[in-house]
DNA sequence: GCATATACTTACAAAAATGTAAGTCATGGG
DNA sequence: CCCATGACTTACATTTTTGTAAGTATATGC
């Protein structure tokens, strides 16, 4: 055997089943700020690439993290938002925001990101 | 051009530099109880390997996140234990867990994991 | 009537993560 | 002598994730 044994599935593990990889926590902290559209979020996220950000974007959508508005004009303009259950999210992603700024040396003071 | 602009770097993403990732956030969750050996580990998280925990320890164990023991006894024993540095970690680790109890329907009670 | 803008989608390719299974090391016990 | 134990390591295969680049749609302004 390799495994060490055989099935549970924590609490942390389900939050990481929702909010969890490389661009979700981003993308939704992002959003802590207000709706954003598209582009907005690319250009806050400079390293994402536009399939991704779909991607990711439709997962928290499935996952009714966020919502998905699409305004009928040309061109196109298509608005994300944090839902309740996203906005639930906050206290994680404000200590995440909180550590890295620590990490990074600074105090907890203004935007590097949205949210001083 | 595919991607949407040039550089940046948020907090979050620092932070997920270093916590990031399937594992490690399960991984230090269980050790905010106190030092684990590795066989214990394996046991608290089931769907790992022994690859991907031995992996995921020296990762954490590189960023100081955690400590390594080696006793050297036959068999051997290796104990994990979380730095100050690692410690500063739980106010993510904890709303992390929070959220995941309030999703699946409970209110924060006792124990599905270790940290009532 | 042609380019422009936005928010995609699609096909293909490369890279990264993870799994599988076997092997290693040292010693005490039978 | 042989086996068991605990914590790995190694080689290889598979899966998953991510990137690249091109294509689509449509009304408007030039």
């Amino acid at each position: 055997m390799h495994k060490l044994n055989g099935k549970s599935g924590c609490a942390v593990e389900v939050t990481l089943s929702v909010m969890g990889g490389t661009w979700k926590p981003i993308i939704l902290f992002h959003l802590l700020r207000g709706r954003m559209r598209f582009s907005d979020l690319g250009r806050a996220i400079p390293s994402v690439t536009q399939r991704m950000l779909t991607l990711q974007l439709r997962e928290l959508e499935e996952a009714a993290i966020i919502t998905r508005t699409v305004y009928p004009e040309v061109p196109p303009r298509v608005e994300y938002e944090l839902t309740p259950l996203g906005h639930s999210l906050e206290p994680i992603l404000v200590s995440m925001r909180d550590w890295g700024l620590n990490y990074t040396g600074a105090a907890p003071v203004a935007e590097p990101c949205p949210l001083a």
